[in-house]
Formats: structure tokens, C-alpha cells, sequence
DNA sequence: CGCTTCGTTGATGGGAATCAATAACGGTGG
DNA sequence: CCACCGTTATTGATTCCCATCAACGAAGCG
């Protein structure tokens, strides 16, 4: 069940330390996931964390089914989640990989569309739905900055759909794994050649409309292109950033 | 070219009439198509009306091209555009069509992303971006109605992914029509079995990922199995709603 | 060390893309 | 109103690629 007791994590220490229970070792979360901390005033910032509920997560824990009421929005700080859709028939799609630093709560239902499933021991911070509307008509400023990443999230959706629609799957895998070292970039401040794939290869089949045999065959294709190599089978090393790029049609 | 002089429109009458110049009579899409007519006070109404243009934009007319800096925002008022991308070797994406009452403008991108083409004789409403900015500073409601159309078209945008990810050709022209559809009878007020498409074939093949033959062929079937009629090459009648919802898989 | 799960590789078939030809539509001018 | 023409849509024949089915190999875990 994995409460991993780790020091390794390096956020950027903030005037209110986090205490080690429940209700308040989430503040960093607040201003780091929700990328809000040049928007919030000081109070601002106390009045989220007093909400805020960092939850550990276990690796295969379900956190929301499809269907259900959304209770909570949330932002990730560790581990990595999936966001899951399934067909009557089985027919599987995975919409996305939450990762650390996201946020989970942009929809216009007040239903989860996907199953929310952590593919790896995770960490997210829980806000009741209730208070995040009361929190977002005090705060303006938060307003503004939930409307500016759900812009971002349309923009990369529609990345997506055109990925789906148009490239084929060397692109789409090409596509895929440089979005992946973009996030991670973002994320460690630093660009790196090694990308974690916390996901199966299943996971990336139903995340780019293929099937998972066909993604094996094109991870073997691109590592004997010499684009990438797999030291490991959840690591990915882009050895031919330029190539890859072009392969994934990356003009934008 | 086209100015067609129609009196047919019903827009809910404001107390402030239109005057027939491009600066006032805009006041209908203001109020229609951000829907903000619930949130905005009298003063914030005028407010917009002054900075709206109404423009009527000819069938065939590009109103920006991808890459171009977003120096306006926009809503539609009548007629039909689409949002293309294009790749370097010819391959087409259609994002989306955009119809009366949409909104152009939600990118986290200062760039267009897309060409705007007009595909029927339109007309829209032009705002600068510099004075949207502004305005949705001014008016805390104006924010909270992007927000939430934000999140809505997010959601239509992972369900468009989940359709070409892993639907087949019947079931996501199933589901295209379905939504068109919805969204004529959202706009009209009444629900119709009649679904008219401003749009080629072409189009539409570019818009779930198809080829425009599988297209043809894909209404063929539909039209056989009795699901459809085709009364125009423009114009759909839905002929069994219920099997067509199965077809496409609208659990939702 | 054996088991189970997951990933890779191979052989085959189906379905959409492609190429090609015909048919329907819409606008124009007689 | 109708004949003509360009464009768009439909239908047909063939090809190719991915999904499917199946077997093998590798990795994690008890």
C-alpha cells in the first residue's frame, strides 16, 4: 500500500512549513499545482490551505469512477494517474496521464466522465467542489488562472484529437513521448534525454488509439531508426530530438 | 458576397434596439452568444455593445490563418466557418465547425492555431483582444461565463478524442450527426429530426478522420439500415434516434 | 526458483485508404 | 425552362496497414 516515506521531493520551501498531518502539508500543493502563488495574496494562499487534504493514493487505487457525483477537485503532487473511459463492449480509452502538477476539476459536468485510476503510488491534494466555487468568487485571481490552464487544456486536447485523426503511429508515438519530456522539462525546471513512462504499454495503445502490440512494434521501429533508445522498459531515451520532432509534426 | 438582407432572425428583443450600424447591432450577440445575459448588468451590456463589430464574412473567406497573432475574438452570429490545420504534406484536420452562438476565442496560445474559414455566408462579432482583457477584468461574471464554456468545450473536446480513438466509421458519423443535431436544437429551441450540414463531405471526412469515400459510404449505410434519410445532400433526417444514440454509444 | 503478468514478435485477415470511374448537384447562360 | 459545365458526391476495384490471433520471451514477485 506504499506510504512512501520519502525526503527526496524539493519543493520550494514556503513561510508556512508543513506540519505532517493531513490538513496542512498541502500548501505547496496549492501553490505549485494550481500555479497560483503570483496570483494569491498571503491570506489567500492560508484560506486554500485550510481546505486543502493531501491523500496518499496506492498504485491501482480507483480515486473516481465515471458517473459518479465530482465531490472534489484535485491536484496531484506526486506519483501518476489515468484518466479512463470504457465502452460497453470493452473498447478502452484513456483521455490522459495526470501527472504532478495538475489539476483535476476542469469540466462542465457535475459527473466524472472518466475513471480516475493511479498508475503508480500517488500523492493528490482534495478540495470539496462546494468550496472551490465559494474560493473562486472571493479570489478572482484564482478565476483567471483556472481559465487560463483549461485554455491550455483545450489547446493540447485539440493537439490531441489532430494526432488522433491524421498521424499515424510512428507520429503518434513520436508525438506522444515528446509531450511527455516537454511535461517532464517543465516539471524539473530542467530538460532531460530520459523520459519515464509510468504507464503500460496497454495504457499507450488506449491513450493513442492503437493497440498495444502495434505501439511495441513502434517503440522497436523508432529504436532501430535510431531516434530513441529503451534502456529500460518504462524508460525512454530520445537519442534524435530534431528527427523525432519532425516525425510527430511538430511545426506549432 | 452576399450582405443578405434577411429579416428572418429572432433574437430575443433588448430594450436597446439595433441601429443598423456595425457598431450597435451587436448588441443580440453580445447577449446570445457569450451568454452572459444572465450575469451582465445593464451598465456591463453596454459596456460590450460598445466595443463589439458586427462583420459579415463571405462563404470561401478566411478570417485568420494559423500562425497569425489573435488580435480579435469572435463570435458567430449566423452561417457556418470551420477551424482547419493543415500539415506541410496536405494532410487535413477540421477541429471543429463553428455555428451561431460559439464563441472564438478560448486559447491559451497568442496565436491562431487554426484557419477560420467561412464555409456559408457568416457574420460575426469582432472584439480586440486588448479589450476583452480588459473587460473580463472589469466584469468578474465575464470570466466566470468563459470559464465555464471553457470546461464545456473541453469536455466535447475529450469526448471528440474518444471518438477518433476508437470508434468506427458508422459510429462516429453516428455520433457527429447526434451532436449537430443537439447543438440545432439548443440553438432553435426545439428539437428536430432535420439536421442540416453547412459543411462538404470533405469536411467532415477531415473532421473524424476519415476519408471523404468512407464517408459517403458510411451514409450509405446508415441510409439503408433506415437509421437515416438524406431529403438533400445537405440535409439529414433522423429516422431512428434511439438506435442511432445506441450506435454511437451515447452512455452518457 | 517457478509463477504470473506484461511485453515482444510472428502469421493472418479485415477494413479503410487509395485509385479510378460514374453520377448527381448547382450555378450559368442561352 | 432547359442544356451545359464544373464541382462534389457516390460507387467500384484494389492495395496496404493495422487489428487480431497466437506463441514466445522477459521481468517482477512471492
Amino acid at each position: 500500500m506504499s506510504r512512501p516515506a520519502q525526503g527526496t521531493e524539493q519543493y520550494p520551501v514556503s513561510s508556512v512549513a508543513p506540519e505532517g498531518n493531513g490538513g496542512r502539508e498541502c500548501l505547496q500543493c496549492s501553490v505549485r499545482h494550481l500555479s497560483v502563488c503570483s496570483a494569491l495574496s498571503c491570506d489567500e494562499v492560508h484560506a486554500l490551505e485550510q481546505i486543502t487534504v493531501s491523500t496518499p493514493v496506492a498504485m491501482g487505487t480507483t480515486l473516481a469512477r465515471a458517473g459518479e457525483p465530482r465531490a472534489y477537485v484535485y491536484t496531484v503532487t506526486e506519483g501518476a494517474l489515468r484518466l479512463v473511459r470504457t465502452l460497453a463492449d470493452g473498447r478502452r480509452q484513456v483521455n490522459g496521464f495526470v501527472l504532478p502538477g495538475d489539476y483535476l476539476g476542469l469540466s462542465g459536468s457535475d459527473h466524472h466522465r472518466y475513471d480516475i485510476e493511479a498508475i503508480a503510488d500517488s500523492r493528490v491534494c482534495r478540495v470539496p467542489t462546494t468550496q472551490m466555487r465559494d474560493l473562486r468568487q472571493r479570489y478572482p485571481h484564482l478565476e483567471r488562472k483556472l481559465l487560463q490552464r483549461a485554455c491550455q487544456e483545450l489547446d493540447a486536447a485539440q493537439d490531441n484529437a489532430l494526432a488522433l485523426a491524421r498521424l499515424q503511429p510512428p507520429e503518434r508515438l513520436a508525438d506522444f513521448l515528446l509531450r511527455l519530456a516537454a511535461r517532464e522539462a517543465t516539471l524539473n525546471g530542467r530538460s532531460s534525454n530520459r523520459v519515464s513512462l509510468p504507464m503500460g504499454r496497454g495504457d499507450i495503445a488506449d491513450h493513442l488509439g492503437l493497440t498495444m502490440e502495434t505501439v511495441s512494434r513502434t517503440f522497436t521501429k523508432l529504436r532501430q531508426q535510431g531516434l530513441i533508445a529503451l534502456p529500460h522498459l518504462n524508460v525512454v531515451e530520445i537519442l534524435d530530438f530534431a528527427e523525432l520532432q519532425q516525425l510527430a509534426n511538430d511545426e506549432f
